[in-house]
DNA sequence: ATATTATGTATAAGTTTCTTATGTATATTT
DNA sequence: AAATATACATAAGAAACTTATACATAATAT
């Protein structure tokens, strides 16, 4: 909601790398678990995590899976061997741009 | 052009930075100077150079100075007083998007 | 000499990614 | 009984970009 612009392009990395660490996971505890791990700075939104996850998916970097727990719908996503591929550019691609971004704003550090 | 999505919604904070750290610089020189910087990983397009230029000028953040250089035009751009205050909060924010994407890329490293 | 590249600014059309708002449904807490 | 949490989804619009094009001068390469 209120985050900054700077997001914009990163929700994708995001959700691979998170499915890459835990296997399988659904949209919501997507949501939550970022909101834990940047300590309430970064919320998702579900009008942008479900297109996204529903892009993914028909980009055939994802598979999903549907459970029922509690009489509640659950549609689990996991890296498809193409997605885990793409995840470790991705994640690269990431380091290189907070690199890059990090030798523009504090050039006296840059490596 | 082959810049990642990543970009998306920093190229403001770039201007900005690079315009705190130089006094006055104009458009062209900026995509020269973040070429050099970057090593020529990221290439500033102009579609998306002077569009930002013209709205940062428009809210008042940036003053432009037209010189004429080797017959050549020139618009000079420089940060207004609130555009000097408004890079300090953009510069946080970036700080902040960088540790919360090593907290989710990196947790074991997560500060 | 002339064609290409470099320098310098600009905009318009289209794409992608997001925000905001809304909708549906069940479970849990107040 | 009402509000919050869990769980998914989409549609309209905004924002930031890419791609293409345009104009003009200076320098370099063929």
């Amino acid at each position: 909601m209120k985050n900054s612009q700077l997001y914009k392009g990163s929700l994708n990395t995001i959700i691979m790398k998170l499915l890459e660490e835990n296997g399988k996971m659904y949209g919501y505890e997507i949501t939550q678990r970022v909101k834990a791990i940047t300590l309430g700075e970064l919320t998702i939104t579900e009008g942008a995590l479900y297109p996204a996850l529903h892009k993914l998916e028909a980009e055939g970097l994802l598979d999903v899976e549907i459970e029922k727990v509690d009489n509640r719908l659950r549609k689990y996503y996991k890296l498809t061997e193409k997605g885990t591929t793409e995840t470790v550019n991705r994640l690269a691609e990431l380091e290189d741009f907070i690199r890059n971004m990090q030798s523009l704003v504090n050039p006296k550090l840059a490596i």
